[in-house]
DNA sequence: GGCGATTTATTAGTATACAAACAAATAACC
DNA sequence: GGTTATTTGTTTGTATACTAATAAATCGCC
């Protein structure tokens, strides 16, 4: 059988991850990315969380997660501050504005999780995530 | 409902790219990433062609495929050839030592397709790559 | 109590990925 | 045939994403 790119999981995941980004980049008036959007609503999960953990638990590693805390911090989003108990750690939590925006994220995220599964049904979905969730 | 990040499918997107790249990576003694497998294995399907076309036909805008192309060259993968019919074209083509691999990265990539779709079982991954092509 | 191992964070380097701006060549079209 | 529009390629800038090396603080364990 011949070698198809065209028909390799990895090769469609990727086309698949760029359809999702343009989607999500279409409608953000927020001006995040799908990277800083994802660590802001887990900050929001998390109440306040080491730098590090937040990585973790976002499946970024901790040059990502730097870059990315950098930038929402930038942007008023959320605050650093020290960890009294361990002086190693760099607490990340929402700032006032950052926690006015969550809400406005969820309902954003809803929508581009809604165009992107847009080809698939309903029943479609629920089996499709599935799936893709074993992949990970 | 509540929002939950782990349930949208861009986050998830991003996990399972992610474990694809690392299995990918993991088996990977040909010193490619996953993207320049792409390209080098399209070169292999179109013989000859532009570097811009070679950019379209892999979903790589012009400054990224620029990127890949130049690597692939300095690993000695791909030459570069004026167009003698239109001097704006840059013709990217295998080397004899690009065309030699060619079979090898077939076998590589099937293998690490069939790592990344272990989960799933031959019929779910008919109906799985089906679905996620749709997403494209 | 102290020493080795681990954790946390930073930095530097490489590789996608995309947008925007630019120059050169070609195509389209009247 | 000449002007406009498009195509091709380059460059710059920003944002992931990962590796590796480093330093500081803490933990584990005897």
């Amino acid at each position: 059988m011949a070698y198809k790119l065209d028909e390799q999981v990895g090769y469609i995941l990727r086309l698949a991850s760029q359809r999702h980004a343009l989607l999500f980049n279409k409608h953000s008036e927020l001006g995040l990315t799908p990277t800083q959007f994802s660590a802001l609503v887990r900050v929001a999960e998390m109440g306040s969380c080491s730098q590090n953990l937040l990585g973790r638990r976002t499946a970024m590693d901790v040059a990502t997660i730097k870059g990315v805390v950098t930038r929402l911090k930038a942007k008023g989003f959320v605050q650093l501050n020290p960890d009294p108990g361990d002086k190693r750690r760099t607490m990340v939590s929402l700032t006032k504005m950052g926690a006015d925006l969550i809400e406005q994220l969820h309902d954003f995220g809803k929508s581009v999780t809604d165009d992107t599964l847009a080809p698939l049904s309903a029943s479609e979905r629920k089996v499709f995530l599935e799936m893709l969730t074993r992949l990970t």
